[in-house]
DNA sequence: AAAACAGACAACCGCAGCATT
DNA sequence: GAATGCTGCGGTTGTCTGTTT
């Protein structure tokens, strides 16, 4: 059996108090982010290693962007969505200063709602079957629900380690493939490839870890 | 003014994937 | 190759705040 993360008894639950997120940012800015399970102790918290990672991502970071998402941030996050799923931490890693945890509420709060009032269907962006929008009428081809975690974005899973082909521009194919989900209709023009360094790495030496992988560059343009 | 309700957001939980032993 | 440990992700829940009745 695998011991738990953290002593479920002597850890503090709950909101963070003003002290608390002062010694996180203290212990951090002194010796870095990482480690997390050895953090709570080093900084003297009485909290999880994971609650203490969620914590400083998603709120005491200082390149945070707070506040009210802009009408192009939900533009994209709606686009990304009709595109990934539900993989907030893409969408939220093409969002500077936003984070997962943000993009993923925002889009149960506001977007989800909104979709759902234009009659389109927020999980796979179609129309809803009872309401028919007038700009909602092409179907999406890898969405969420319908597919396995692997199959809704095989194009990030797999390297063939070569960069001319691992660069692969998706403007005609999403054209096809993708929705047109907002209205008035939007020419989407994306291009997902390994991040520069990753190129020249790729045939030498594999991925060092999960985070290395997802770290792909996504470029969209936005022709509205 | 108080209760009920809804929305927004912070935080927790469980699981999966990868690294290490 | 199996077991274990750590980290990150996504789903879900809890709580606070504002609005309506």
């Amino acid at each position: 059996m695998r011991k738990p993360c953290c002593d479920k008894e002597s850890i503090n639950k709950g909101a963070w108090s003003k002290q608390e997120d002062q010694k996180l940012i203290d212990y951090i800015r002194v010796h870095g982010e990482g480690c997390w399970r050895s953090i709570p102790k080093a900084a003297g918290l009485h909290r999880c290693g994971k609650s203490c990672r969620l914590r400083w991502l998603n709120y005491l970071r200082p390149d945070i962007k707070r506040g009210i998402f802009a009408e192009d941030e939900e533009d994209l996050i709606i686009k990304l969505h009709a595109l990934l799923g539900n993989r907030w931490s893409l969408i939220a890693g093409r969002l500077p200063g936003r984070t997962d945890n943000e993009v993923k509420n925002y889009w149960n709060s506001h977007i989800r709602r909104k979709l759902i009032k234009m009659g389109i269907d927020p999980n796979n962006h179609k129309p809803h079957q009872s309401f028919s929008h007038p700009h909602a009428s092409v179907e999406v081809a890898s969405t969420s629900e319908s597919m396995s975690k692997d199959q809704k974005v095989p194009f990030l899973k797999k390297s063939s380690g070569d960069a001319a082909t691992d660069r692969i521009s998706f403007t005609k194919s999403l054209e096809e493939e993708t929705a047109i989900i907002s209205s008035p209709p939007l020419n989407l023009d994306l291009t997902i490839a390994l991040p520069s360094p990753m190129i020249g790495a790729a045939e030498d030496k594999p991925m060092q870890n999960s985070e290395s992988a997802k770290s792909w560059d996504i470029n969209i343009d936005l022709n509205c």
